[in-house]
DNA sequence: GCAAATGTAATAGTAATACTACTACATTTG
DNA sequence: CAAATGTAGTAGTATTACTATTACATTTGC
């Protein structure tokens, strides 16, 4: 199903498409690979470089900084969530059902989708969690906003948003509450990992995907 | 009223206490202004030296490194908001009265506090919402949790946790609650500046605190 | 079909950043 | 008052982030 589909990032976020080459792609590939396993502030294009045998001035021809290659992964990461989002929704009547289907999507643990041959979703995910906050918490933010960097982001939120008023058009905080409860179950699995008195963990149960559904559920009541 | 405390931060995440020395207490004061000014990526103790007539060595002498120095802050902002969230519970006998009075402490837009001379509380609480994340979100959060680093925050959030427990003993998600609407609120506060089209603000109201009282008094129903 | 234009990626750097070894002098303590 | 300890400076080094230049490959326009 769906086999000739790519995602589409915002071309001002790399200087060179890595999608349209074999060298570009490796990047992506094993620059998930490096940041997973030694966090954002270790990874340098110098490791990236010597682990996929080329150079560091060769990757900057495709991004700008390390930084960018961040908001690469993260827009990514945002569309990919965009298009299964969309796939999960359509055709379903009840806006309940698709309002629990959507928030499904945003918080759940991820499982590789063999559709991008390039990308490891699983560690995207983890990627996603412990870094993608690092995307806008700087001061290129308001810079980078204006370049549309985070519409895909903008643009979940606002489709989940969307089925929140569709079941209650009164409920004042429909993205606050979408982007609060995304963000959160991020830091949740997080906090899991490593500080679990800062969490709550139900023995035989996704206890982040449960509490975000009750929560947001509960709030638009 | 209390003018003879101090906030007391774990001995261990610095080298000397900057607390005991002029010096010490000016590296604090002049680096809150610092990272507020340029964010915490371009901070640097070489830059900070400077700023307060010193040099990086003698920074050195008081903080391992820069992350550890955030640290510092944080834990700080942590416990002061201890400190003030038991003044505003204690002899308060409703318990849900308590929780609206102690999450408006965890959320609420911060006042300068002239009980302690050097820390600009204003400037402290946006780098917390801007910077606070990254104390954590990084490959040395396991050895800094066993150090006891994060004690003030996991303390802040089961002081709240009690109080939940205590209206309604059932609620499994106590401690999900509350560092999600915490650390949520902060994320409000900084879209409300630079993605605005992630929250919701209404006029004439403090829409992240107003949020925040409301999800969790409905969470927990 | 081939020269001009453009794209690609390497070498070999520079500037700034994070951190440290060493030293001189001040203060404390037995 | 001498030994021990604390304080803060100078002067570095190693690493990181980033760039100028060049050699070679590919595309394109006539």
């Amino acid at each position: 199903m769906l086999n000739n589909i790519e995602i589409r990032v915002n071309r001002n976020i790399f200087l060179k498409n890595p999608e349209s080459s074999d060298l570009g792609e490796k990047m992506v590939e094993i620059g998930i690979d490096l940041i997973d396993e030694v966090g954002f502030e270790a990874f340098t294009f110098k490791k990236l470089a010597e682990k996929i045998g080329s150079t560091e001035a060769s990757i900057y021809r495709y991004f700008e900084n390390k930084h960018r290659f961040l908001v690469y992964l993260a827009c990514w990461y945002w569309r990919w969530l965009d298009y299964r989002m969309v796939l999960a929704t359509t055709n379903i009547e009840s806006a309940e059902e698709r309002l629990e289907r959507a928030v499904k999507v945003l918080v759940s643990q991820v499982e590789q989708d063999s559709a991008f041959s390039h990308i490891n979703e699983v560690k995207l995910n983890r990627i996603i969690i412990s870094e993608s906050s690092k995307a806008y918490l700087n001061k290129m933010v308001d810079d980078e906003n204006k370049e549309g960097f985070f519409l895909a982001y903008k643009g979940l939120v606002q489709q989940v948003s969307d089925i929140i008023l569709e079941i209650n058009p009164k409920y004042k905080y429909s993205h606050m509450l979408v982007s609060t409860i995304m963000e959160g179950a991020h830091l949740q699995r997080y906090y899991a990992e490593h500080l679990p008195r800062l969490t709550d963990v139900v023995a035989g149960e996704d206890s982040a995907t449960e509490f975000s559904i009750q929560t947001i559920f509960k709030a638009i009541k």
